[in-house]
DNA sequence: GATTGTGAAGGTATTCACAGCA
DNA sequence: TGCTGTGAATACCTTCACAATC
């Protein structure tokens, strides 16, 4: 769900495993809970269902980072806090410009989580003129006239998109020109990047709409009970044949 | 990334592949895109691109739930378009419940790609009573004391939580006891769900956590420019056989 | 000739289960 | 005895490559 462009075979990174990585910040968030209740050590089992996964992979997992267990005893909390947050790149922080300063970008900027993570917001970005110079989260908003200044002085390399889907793309062009190379993209668009530009995608419909094939599911299976799917009766479309599908009447399409 | 608890083999559902079922909502919005163009038919191959992925894994995916296509010609846009709604349960609309209307949920809430994807905004609930009565994006906010009430009313099955990390495992237990069986978690906690109940969750941080690792990768890499790595003294990861102990120097953990 | 649909091959990820160590 | 670390087994996903079909 990453990765700069179709190829880049999504290969683990360094050896630690894509799904590893994906991992490390649940852990890393699940020990800091314990870090600050004090507690010393913790098992694979305790440390697996805090952070809601399976013993087996976590231990797995963190074989990939080296042994930092002991045997017989568990994990060193304040140790393992200290090798995965290295191991993600935490022990230095990232300067992040937000741009699009909508409803969405104002919500991410007033996010606690940023600065406390290992993250610093450089600056917030918006194309409103109107917006420039007020303040959102205590940052004033600056315009997108001065991105690339903006990004160069302050030596960003991540920039958070949150802007509305048509304007995704060319402020995305923009970012990368002026040398940002990790993208988070709230915007529902795909964006086309150069190799060696990560991009990672957050979109709310999609989320949705995997909950609601998964609900779908759920109605249909008690009782047999529903016959929701409606069945087209095959349009001026493909497959007569041995297609299987049901077949009524089509379309009647989706709004946009 | 979603499933209810740990077991549940997040197996197939119906014969689709989870992977092929996440994928289904970036063709749609793809194929939308192509029918409001009016372009009657696609190829596996422009479809695939626009929609960001390549073309063999969509032909599989689109082999999944059927035979859609026709050789030498390509897919009938319309009907793909149905198609794929049906299978994601989109022919039908799913009232959602978004509880907690702070910056985030503001934002959820004034979202536009909400009402058009098949899903209705059905309540907006918050725990401060100040709030309540208070319209956004249109909708009275609500009290959390009436969010049973709502539920049942409205027969809701999907809910929003955008609450802060400490209500978020409170609010789910209400949601699910009221009937709420798919949730999407924007808190940064993990849910406890009985079995049944689907969540998904996006996270902010760990996203951006996740683009750090790569990002701090690729400094790391190339000639060492950047030279931003601190690289604390202590030893490489992994080969270093039977790495072990803490010596010298080690946290200066995280903050928080 | 073009493009789909799909077996088969190749990877990656998860889980099992137990040897090894504190 | 208790718990980690990890090979081996399994499950899942992606990609290849080509026969089937329009």
């Amino acid at each position: 769900m990453a990765t700069g462009r179709t190829h880049r075979p999504a290969t683990r990174s360094r050896g630690i495993p894509e799904a590893t990585v994906a991992r490390l910040p649940l852990y890393l968030r699940a020990l800091t809970a314990l870090s600050e209740r004090s507690v010393p050590t913790v098992s694979s089992e305790e440390l697996a269902s805090a952070a809601g996964v399976n013993s087996a992979k976590l231990r797995k997992d963190f074989s990939y980072l080296g042994s930092y267990g002991t045997r017989g005893v568990g994990y060193d909390v304040e140790y393992l806090v200290y090798q995965i947050s290295r191991e993600l790149g935490l022990t230095q922080d990232w300067p992040v410009v937000i741009v699009g300063i909508g409803n969405l970008g104002a919500a991410l900027a007033n996010y606690g989580g940023f600065a406390s993570r290992g993250f610093r917001i450089a600056a917030l970005i918006d194309a409103d003129p109107a917006m420039a110079g007020k303040p959102v989260a205590g940052i004033p908003v600056q315009h997108t006239d001065d991105l690339e200044k903006i990004i160069t002085e302050n030596g960003v390399s991540i920039g958070v998109i949150a802007t509305p889907a048509g304007a995704a793309q060319q402020v995305c062009d923009r970012l990368v020109a002026a040398g940002v190379t990790s993208i988070l993209n709230f915007a529902p668009t795909v964006l086309t990047v150069p190799d060696g530009v990560d991009v990672r995608k957050v979109d709310l419909s999609i989320e949705l709409q995997i909950l609601a094939f998964h609900e779908q599911r759920k109605a249909g299976e008690e009782g047999g009970t529903e016959a929701p799917v409606v069945a087209p009766a095959v349009h001026g479309s493909p497959a007569a044949v041995d297609r299987k599908g049901p077949d009524g009447d089509v379309p009647a399409v989706m709004p946009a």
